[in-house]
RNA sequence: GCUCCUGUCGUCUAGCCUGGUCUAGGACGCAUGGUUCUCAUCCAUGUAACCCGGGUUCAAAUCCCGGCGGGAGCGCCA
């Protein structure tokens, strides 16, 4: 089972769970389960200052929500002594050091080389001092003189000629100097772990098969295999995936719109959607589908295929494949979803019956596009009286057509839908004018000068209050 | 400034590895038409791209070289 494949997401509670970490949840998930592994989700919270269990409740919840259910947890915080464990074991065979020097040193350190066209890193003066505790330095003079209470240093040789090589499964080779990465910060102390050292251990001591991670990562890998080397272990298989992109091709943020999960829920898209959408931005199916669901992506996900350009996240299509999932929604699924609540600009108190889900469901592109139809709850809003006017007719024969409609209602009620539209045509064709019959009508039940048609809106109001609506029609008219 | 990644319609992309079937295909968007009281849906049609310049070749979106563009990273954040 050693070769099993093993995948990880690594989120840190500092802020909802963003798109991008998203897709790579999904792409990790897909990659997992096509390949019969597993999926760990893994809290990295080593800055308590930033990280809260608020934060960390949100991205349970829109990985649930997104249906990305995981294998195993993992928290760092609850680790610390297995850090603690392997820094020490860095610090006592020298791979490791403490530093000395002051977040203002090491400003100025790097300010001067990119003055001087140099690459930016720390080449530590305390590296061959080999300092295995603070205690050492306390000692020494040098400790007060800097001020700082010191941080530990994976050494990293700055006159190596060696290349660090890795194969990326979606980039191919990909290579940095050693020597232009300087003495990397490992660790705060010696059980404050920080990011690049605790990942190397985390995915060690999860058997980490496969990293699957943003393309902001790249540049961290080659941090990272130096650490494994220095602790002896076996470097996993990465994976690089494309940025997510605002309008502007600029990696995707706050100014761009949305960037939360959470959010999208809550302006009306479905789990369904979003997974699909995000699935699209890096990767094509072999067909020309569109609308795939979790499963159909599993069966058909290949890492290799994974696109290397990053991808502008287009809302419009969001929107279009949203309305797709809308369509394909049953009754329950479509009055559970309006009626859920999530969504905050309006709250559907009642769903009247199957035909107003039926006229709804062709006519929203997002579940909070409900609001569009509080009309059928509340009547219509206030409206001009002009807006009952068709073409060029007059008032007087507009009220006459809308009398007209009264009686036939009257006499017919509005549950035969077939028999009210037959009539409303007679009529129609004896005021030899179809539109003088059903765009006052439309107007006095919507209030709107778009609408679903006059007819199915009587039938999902009843009789009641469909010649309420007229009548307060007519009346506007004087 | 340094390092790395990347470059096909407005957007997501197929094709590129294994040159010809690419007068570059699909989807979203947009436009027009049909249905129609309006809107939406639906149907049909249209719109629009191989970053540039060389080279190799009978033939290049596809191979090679050189430019240019875009992005990301460069923390005692993750």
């Amino acid at each position: 089972m050693s070769n099993q494949i093993r995948v990880r997401i690594a989120p840190s509670p500092t802020g909802y769970l963003h798109i991008g970490t998203a897709r790579t949840a999904l792409f990790n998930y897909l990659f997992a389960k096509r390949n019969n592994g597993k999926f760990i989700l893994r809290i990295e919270d080593t800055d308590l200052e930033r990280s809260t269990k608020y934060y960390e409740d949100d991205i349970l919840d829109s990985l649930k929500w997104l249906g990305l259910e995981w294998d195993e947890f993992y928290k760092q915080s609850d680790r610390l002594p297995i850090y603690t464990k392997y820094v020490k074991q860095l610090l006592d065979n020298g791979k490791a050091f403490w530093c000395y020097h002051t977040k203002e040193e090491l400003a100025n350190e790097q300010q001067e080389q990119m003055a001087g066209k140099q690459p930016p890193r720390h080449l530590c003066s305390y590296k061959g001092e080999n300092h295995k505790s603070p205690a050492y330095a306390e000692a020494s003079a040098g400790r007060q003189e800097t001020g700082s209470k010191g941080i530990i240093r994976l050494k990293v040789d700055e006159n190596s000629e060696r290349k660090i090589k890795f194969r990326d499964i979606i980039r191919g080779d990909i290579e940095f100097e050693e020597k232009l990465l300087g003495d990397l910060s490992i660790a705060k102390d010696e059980s404050t772990p920080l990011y690049n050292f605790a990942v190397v251990v985390d995915d060690y001591e999860n058997n980490i098969s496969h990293i699957i991670r943003g393309e902001d990562h790249i540049a961290n890998t080659p941090k990272q295999i130096l650490i494994q080397e220095a602790l002896g272990f076996d470097m996993p298989q990465y994976a690089h995936l494309p940025l997510i992109l605002g309008q502007d091709r600029s990696k995707m943020s706050k100014r761009h719109g949305a960037t939360a999960v959470v959010e999208y829920s809550k302006l009306g898209y479905l789990p369904q959607s979003m997974v699909n959408f995000m699935a699209m931005l890096g990767f094509t199916p072999p067909d020309d589908r569109q609308i795939l669901s979790l499963d159909e992506l599993i069966e058909i996900f290949d890492l290799e295929k994974v696109h290397k350009g990053g991808a502008v996240f287009d809302i419009k299509k969001l929107d279009w494949l949203n309305g797709e999932y809308i369509k394909r929604l049953s009754d329950d699924e479509l009055e559970k979803a309006l009626l859920s609540g999530i969504h905050h600009n309006y709250q559907l108190t009642e769903v009247m019956g199957k035909p107003f889900l039926n006229m709804v469901r062709e006519r929203i592109k997002k579940i909070s596009d409900i609001k569009e139809f509080e009309f059928f709850l509340d009547g219509p809003n206030e409206y001009e009286k002009g807006l009952l006017k068709w073409k060029e007719r007059t008032d007087e024969e507009v009220t006459g057509s809308l009398s007209k409609v009264r009686d036939i209602i009257e006499k017919i009620g509005t549950d035969d839908k077939d028999k009210l539209r037959a009539e409303l045509d007679v009529l129609g064709k004896e005021l030899e004018d179809r539109g003088l019959v059903y765009w006052p009508l439309r107007v006095a039940l919507s209030g709107m000068k778009a609408s679903p048609d006059p007819v199915d809106i009587a039938n999902i109001l009843g009789k009641e209050k469909t010649l309420e609506h007229i009548r307060g029609g007519i009346e506007k008219l004087g």
